[in-house]
RNA sequence: UGACCCAUGGUGUAAUUGGCAACACGUCAGAUUUUGGUUCUGAAGAGUCCAGGUUCGAAACCUGGUGGGUCAACCA
């Protein structure tokens, strides 16, 4: 029959995937696609960064091409090994792969200062002999021009001993610069004679002592892509006014017609943190978290222990999309990427986060029944357990109100509940402390005919509870975990100490939680869903005899919302 | 007294390149449910920053505004 099929939503490509598919069809490059993502090795990876990650090597996985790692590391001073390892682990969890194609800055500081050399004798570099304070100001700003070093004509031999001699490690740092001769009247700062060989003593962690001068990214960033076969370089937008900068030097070292393109895309910002790595290096050091791992960080490394996977963050980066609009993209998307991933994985288990034991006074003391759970709805593959029920279970405290409101489904004296996967039981009475109002207890009968799977578990009550029996339950810790600051945007908040936005409730640490027995072998990483509570991940400080897990995120909770 | 970039529901993105503004998240209803989860159905919410212009026709092209961002590290 003619029957008008729905149109299949092209899933469309972002403005720099365009780029690329046009380039190729054109025939630039000879159709090769080759990109690169080049981090500074001196902090952790964050989400930002993933987005980035999933640009440069699903741009190349997709289109055929290969994707370098380099590592831009030219300032020994802040670059350590330390972080280029953690780099690297982070990509692969990631789900991307370099192969062997492994580079450093560092690896061509050697055709660097060739090129260097060469622009000194092609009257293009000197030698400035200023402290920095005066460079700078003879650059003048944004909106005025600016002025001449007197060092700019200085004789080609002379600029040639000096940057030698400053190799040599004969000048104090800060003495001395070498910059490149383009335009000190340029509206584009950058072109105004930048700087571009700096003098710096601190060994570096690869090439240890052998430089003394250290080319700038600026002079090492574009050119590493060029010698690197790179033919699209993409970075965020910061960058766009480097740009001609970049093909100036290009312009200089080029030899035919191959030459990187470059593609700014927006960065990613999240609501309630930042990306900025000063400043997450500064709650690291001031103890502000526990470490660049901390699960409220928006490190890689954070979000991992904090239960993320990669499927999910790589599906975030996917439905965010790349443009050229500074936007900040709402956590509760990343939240719905994680939801979205776990709700099909993560095996279903009970775990009572704040206890309230039940006593289910006609159920004969000593019986223990093994009941049998579902692990996942979603995915019948991942099978069926036993869980022992007896006479004593534990329920959240907040599963019980003394007084309910309007359609609470659960349990209030006279009411009925199902324990899940048991039977139905029915408040008779409960055990309340009179000076401070707490319930410490509740008594229940239950309905032998209602075990669940039997001929009349059909019956029907609003409310279903999860449960630990209390004989059989393993103690843990949970840790929940909030928005890291209350604001917003704290990145965006000028003036205000962005220390002061910090949540103080980010953290909230749970003792003497009951988790259900099949956990106790748990490791480090395991992934659960807590029934009715949220997604659950174990600590890396979890042990056998001391449970640890992290919340991820909680389930949407519907009745929250309607009891607030 | 500058240069460059940007502007589409609350948020993030689309609109096959000039042809009925769509999708996701979020929000709100309802159905299903032994998870107040999931799933399913539906709804509200922008007329595309503003003003001109080109065109039969503009979110898109042009001009001028307005608003936001980036650029003045011997950082990357």
């Amino acid at each position: 029959m003619a029957e008008e099929k729905k149109e299949e939503q092209k899933p469309s490509i972002s403005f720099i995937e365009q780029f690329i598919s046009d380039d190729l069809k054109e025939g630039k490059n000879d159709g090769r696609i080759h990109t690169r993502f080049p981090p500074e090795p001196n902090g952790y990876l964050h989400i930002g960064h993933a987005k980035a990650i999933c640009l440069d090597f699903g741009m190349a996985q997709k289109y055929g091409g290969k994707c370098n790692l380099r590592f831009d590391d030219t300032n020994p001073i802040k670059e350590d090994v330390e972080y280029v390892d953690s780099i690297k682990e982070d990509i692969h969890w990631l789900g991307f792969d370099w192969e062997e194609r492994e580079y450093y800055a560092s690896d061509y500081f050697g055709k660097l200062f060739d090129f260097a050399v060469d622009l000194i004798k092609r009257g293009l570099a000197y030698v400035d002999d200023q402290p920095a304070d005066i460079i700078s100001s003879q650059k003048g700003t944004p909106s005025q021009p600016g002025m001449e070093s007197p060092f700019r004509s200085r004789p080609v031999k002379e600029n040639l001993n000096l940057f030698f001699r400053m190799n040599e490690g004969e000048f104090e740092e800060g003495s001395r610069v070498l910059r490149a001769k383009v335009d000190m009247i340029s509206p584009n700062m950058h072109m105004r004679d930048p700087i571009i060989y700096r003098i710096i003593k601190t060994p570096h962690h690869r090439t240890e002592n052998k430089w003394m001068v250290y080319p700038m990214y600026d002079f090492a960033h574009g050119q590493s892509d060029y010698f690197e076969g790179i033919t699209h370089s993409l970075c965020t937008l910061e960058f766009e006014v480097h740009r001609p900068l970049y093909d100036w030097f290009i312009d200089q070292l080029k030899t035919g017609d191959y030459r990187p393109r470059q593609i700014e895309f927006n960065r990613l910002n999240l609501t309630y943190t930042m990306m900025s790595k000063r400043k997450l290096l500064e709650l690291v050091q001031e103890g502000k978290v526990n470490g660049w791992d901390d699960p409220r960080m928006p490190t890689l490394c954070g979000l991992r222990r904090r239960g993320y996977t990669p499927e999910s963050i790589r599906r975030f980066v996917d439905l965010i999309g790349y443009t050229k609009v500074e936007a900040i993209n709402d956590v509760s998307l990343l939240e719905h990427a994680i939801r979205e991933d776990l709700n099909m994985r993560a095996p279903r288990v009970f775990g009572v986060l704040n206890p309230l034991k039940v006593i289910i006074r006609n159920y004969p003391e000593g019986q223990i029944e093994e009941v049998e759970l579902i692990n996942n709805p979603e995915d019948e593959s991942q099978g069926k357990r036993m869980v022992p029920f007896s006479r004593e279970v534990y329920i959240e405290q907040d599963d019980f109100m003394e007084n309910p409101p309007n359609k609470f489904f659960r349990l209030a004296p006279g009411m009925e509940v199902r324990l899940k996967g048991a039977y139905i039981i029915k408040c008779e009475g409960f055990k309340k402390n009179e000076k401070t109002g707490a319930i410490e207890e509740v008594y229940c009968t239950y309905d032998p005919d209602t075990r669940s799977g039997g001929k009349t578990s059909e019956k029907k009550v609003k409310g279903t509870l999860h449960w630990v029996s209390a004989e059989h339950a393993v103690d843990a810790e949970v840790r929940l975990y909030d928005r890291l600051f209350n604001h917003e945007d704290p990145a965006g908040q000028k003036e205000d100490d962005y220390r002061k936005l910090l949540n103080p409730g980010s953290l909230k640490v749970l003792t003497g939680c009951k988790v259900e027995p099949s956990l106790a072998e748990a490791k480090p990483l395991d992934k659960f869903q807590f029934q009715r509570l949220g997604y659950f991940c174990v600590d890396y400080d979890s042990k056998h005899d001391k449970l640890i897990f992290n919340r991820t995120v909680g389930l949407k909770d519907t009745w929250a919302k309607v009891n607030k």
